[in-house]
DNA sequence: CTCCGGCCTCACGTCGCGTGAGGGTCAAGC
DNA sequence: GCTTGACCCTCACGCGACGTGAGGCCGGAG
C-alpha cells in the first residue's frame, strides 16, 4: 500500500517537514497512522486533503478556517472546488483592481497630476469582496452610453492597401520559402528575411528600429492573434520568425 | 501645510494605528516630524512612502525588503511603478495556474481519474517570490524589453492564454464601448480606452511606450491581417483606433 | 557493525502585527 | 476653570505559522 512519511509528502507538496508537523500539531491534518517507530504514515486520503490545505492557504486563510471549512462535511468535494475557483477569482479580481491602480498611478505621475489621499489609498479599501454587486452595477451602468455608431476612416486609401498588401505577401513569402527550407533562425537567409521584414514595415508604416523590431517579433509569438495569422501560414513560423527577428536585430546592431 | 496625525493616516489608509507605530519602530516608515507632545506627524511625502509600502506588501514582500527596495535611491519612481505592475502579473498568473489546477481537479473528479501526487502538487512547487534580488537582477539588470518579454511568454500556461484572452476581450470591448458610443479618437474617453490598451501589452507581453504603441497602432490599419480582427469587432475600428493610440500616445508624453 | 540520511520530540526564535495597561493631550462644552 | 471624551504616547505581552537548532532514535547500504 502506498504510504508517504513526512519527508516525502513534503517534498512532493513543496513545503517544509516542520510545516508537517505543525499541521499535525494543531490538528490540521493528522498522519493515517504511525510505523512501531513512531515514524509518520500519510497516505492517500492525507495527500489530498493537503492539497486542499494547501490551495486554502494560498488565499491566505488561517488553518484553523481551513480546518473548519475542509472539517464540514456538508460541503462536497466538488462544491470545495467550485469555492476555490470563485475565491481565486475574487482575489484575481482584486489584484487587476490593484494593477489598474498602479496603471492610474503612473498616468498621473506623467501627467503630473496630483492624486488626492483618498485615491491613492482607496484600492486597500475594498475588503475582499464586500460590493461586488455595487461594482458590476457601475460597470453596467455604463454599458446605457452606447449609442450610436459613427465611423471615422482610415487614412489610408483603397490603393494604398492593395499594394500594402502584395508587398506583405511577398515579405511574408520569403519568410515562408527559408523557414520551410529549413534554415536555422540565425542563418543568413533567415536573417535576411527579417531584415526584408523590417525594412517593409520601415517603408510603408513607420521607422522600425531593430529594437523595434524586437518587440515586434516577441510579440508575433505572445499575442494569440497575430501568432495565429504566422502559425497559418506555417506551423512553428512564428517563433522561428521570432528569433530570426533576434538574430536578425544583433547583427543590424553589430556596426 | 497638511499633516496627519497616526489616526487620521491610518483611517486613509486603511491600516490600523498600531501598524503605523510597528512602522516606525521597525524604521520602515518614520513620521515627518512629532509635535511637542510628542505625537507622530506625517505629510505627503510619508503619504506616498505608506502607498508603496501597502503595495509591497499586499503582493507578500516581507517588511525588511519592502524598506530595501524603497529605500533604493537607484530606483526611480516609475521603474518602481513598472516593478509593482509586473509583480501584479507574476502574482495573477501563479493564481491562474491555481484556477487550472483546481479545473484539471474537477476535471479528473468528475471523469473518476486519479492524478499522480506529482500533478496534484506541481501548481505550489513554483515559488513565484523565491528571490526577489536575483530575479530582479536577471529581470530588470538588462534593459533589453525583449529579455523581459521572452522570459514572461515562454512560462505561459494555457491559463494564462486564457486570461490573456479575457483581459483583451475587456480591452476590446472597452474600445467598441467607446468607438460605437461615437467618441472622437483624440476623445478622453478614447484616449483612456487606448492607453487600457497600451497597459494590458505591458502587463501581459512587453514593456509598450507610446512610441512603440504608435507603431502598434499603424499596424492595425496597415496589416490587413490584424486589421480583420479589429474590423471585425466593429467596422472602422481598426483606423479609428489607430487615432486613439496616436492621440494617446501625444497626451502620454505630454510631460 | 558502523555510517549516514531521515525520523522523533522538545523548545526557543521570528515576523507582523493585535491587544490591552497605564498615562499624557487637546478641543469642546458646562 | 474644570471636566469629558476622543485621541495620543510608550511599554509589553500574545499569537499565528512556522524556522531553526538540540539531542537522540531508526533503518538500510556497505
Amino acid at each position: 500500500m502506498s504510504g508517504y512519511t513526512v519527508g516525502q509528502l513534503a517534498r512532493l507538496a513543496g513545503v517544509t517537514v516542520r510545516t508537517l508537523h505543525h499541521y499535525d500539531e494543531v490538528g490540521l491534518l493528522s498522519p493515517g497512522g504511525r510505523t512501531r517507530a513512531g515514524y509518520r504514515r500519510y497516505d492517500d486520503a492525507e495527500l489530498d486533503r493537503l492539497q486542499q490545505i494547501l490551495f486554502y492557504r494560498e488565499l491566505g486563510f488561517p488553518l484553523e478556517e481551513i480546518a473548519a471549512i475542509l472539517d464540514d462535511r456538508s460541503v462536497s468535494p466538488t462544491e470545495h472546488l467550485r469555492r476555490q475557483r470563485e475565491l481565486i477569482g475574487d482575489r484575481i479580481r482584486k489584484l487587476e483592481d490593484l494593477a489598474a491602480a498602479v496603471e492610474r498611478a503612473m498616468e498621473a505621475r506623467t501627467l503630473g497630476i496630483q492624486l488626492t489621499p483618498e485615491e491613492k489609498f482607496e484600492v486597500f479599501g475594498k475588503d475582499y469582496q464586500e460590493n461586488w454587486e455595487d461594482e458590476a452595477e457601475q460597470r453596467w451602468g455604463d454599458t446605457d452610453a452606447w449609442k450610436q455608431s459613427q465611423a471615422k476612416t482610415s487614412t489610408y486609401t483603397k490603393a494604398d492597401w492593395e499594394r500594402i498588401k502584395a508587398e506583405t505577401d511577398a515579405v511574408n513569402d520569403a519568410l515562408v520559402a527559408a523557414f520551410t527550407a529549413g534554415a536555422a533562425p540565425d542563418s543568413p537567409e533567415a536573417m535576411d528575411a527579417a531584415e526584408q521584414h523590417r525594412g517593409h514595415i520601415g517603408l510603408n508604416f513607420y521607422e522600425c528600429a531593430p529594437q523595434m523590431h524586437r518587440c515586434l517579433g516577441d510579440m508575433y509569438v505572445a499575442d494569440e492573434r497575430f501568432t495565429a495569422t504566422y502559425e497559418q501560414l506555417a506551423p512553428g513560423l512564428a517563433g522561428w520568425l521570432r528569433d530570426a527577428i533576434h538574430a536578425n536585430a544583433d547583427r543590424q546592431e553589430q556596426s
